[in-house]
DNA sequence: GAGCAAGTGGAACCACGTTCCGCTAAAAAC
DNA sequence: GTTTTTAGCGGAACGTGGTTCCACTTGCTC
């Protein structure tokens, strides 16, 4: 015993990052505080203006300089992820408890894409952000697809053993598209939702006979 | 005969718009060489560096200021609705066509989309301007929608008509649905074309039973 | 409390769209 | 052909937003 954890862990040398489970050594407590503050600031700024607030507004929501965000944030997408990751894993999670639950594969798959799509559509500018060939998102990119992209897999692949589905459909192509028909949702004449469902409809194979 | 028109016309004092059909005090010659000039030069912009291109690279291929093309094209939007105005004519015109030859609405209306997607998923970046919201593309977007919406409407009318697809699908809805799709065509592992495919299945009705 | 590296703020820089206005030269008037 | 008019031109200048950089501050350690 070096060190007795008296200041609830604050004394530490060293944090165990809850990312990837690796040993880090523990940030200033100003940068730990001024990271939750800017993590709120921009989550607030999306609501308000959408994922592409402009940076010198979130910093100055946050009452720091711009610096600061970038220290934190290297990237806009890095900031996204931070504000959404939440949200995203428990979209991710929520595949294999509907593929147990369901009455059949399609039909899980049907409700987890509501899912994605209900989180999509309600965080304006992601969609389109998601489908950006910005550098800037290259890793928000990286992380939906890495975090999504498997989990959709496994739903496909069970409506397709099913053969409920057409099997030529990749879940990259799938949530791309998906992502997709999600941008311009709020335009009252588009009904992202609808059109999303239409996509889900083509999917679905004919039951009454093999191909040709 | 006041002038006689030995200049092949280029003396006369006023020329009848193409476009309203509106007579209109003719511009300066030099004025109409840069206009057509501007378009060239755009056109080539946009096959290399997408429809935002910036301004003054189309400038200076042009070998003009960046005011010339303000005074030609007061927004973004104007100039690429000049570029592309003859395919998208074209495509609108096709939809008639194609009602008449095809044996049946619905596949009529399937080589119509293929038209439209063919021309959007070759013209990098004008799907991602056309769902944009930025005011800049306000009559790019009015454009699109008058000179399609329209056609799309009588193909979906004809094809509800004869019961092949489920009434339930606004023109408006299907040409931005469309249109979303064909954003980020060109990464290799997404295809645009047959996302739409799927869109278009999905708008199909089973030709079994009439609602519920 | 002293020393020091982590962290900070914000000025400065760049890229881009857009505006503005003094100048140029095409067309009109004579 | 010369003069006058004015449409049209060029590009400097400005606004906005992202990004970098570094002198200064401050939390942590000893």
């Amino acid at each position: 015993m070096f060190r007795l954890p008296s200041d609830g862990g604050n004394g530490a040398v060293a944090d165990i990052d809850s990312e990837s489970g690796r040993s880090t050594p523990r940030k200033r407590a100003d940068a730990r505080r001024n990271e939750a503050t800017l993590l709120d600031a921009a989550a607030a700024a999306f609501v308000t203006s959408g994922v592409d607030a402009p940076v010198r507004d979130i910093a100055a929501r946050a009452g720091v300089g711009v610096g600061t965000i970038y220290r934190h944030f290297p990237t806009r997408a890095d900031l996204i992820v931070a504000v959404y990751r939440h949200q995203v894993e428990a979209c991710a999670e929520a595949g294999p408890t509907l593929l147990a639950d369901s009455s059949t594969p399609h039909a899980a798959l049907a409700q987890w894409i509501n899912l994605f799509v209900d989180f999509l559509v309600t965080k304006h500018g992601l969609a389109e952000a998601l489908q950006s060939d910005d550098a800037a998102f290259q890793t928000l990119h990286a992380y939906f697809l890495d975090r999504l992209v498997p989990v959709c897999a496994q739903l496909l692949d069970a409506a397709a053993a099913a053969g409920e589905i057409r099997p030529d459909v990749t879940a990259f192509e799938l949530l791309r598209g998906v992502g997709n028909l999600c941008i311009g949702a709020g335009e009252p004449r588009y009904d992202a939702r609808r059109m999303v469902e239409l996509l889900v409809a083509g999917l679905r194979q004919r039951q009454s006979a093999g191909p040709r």
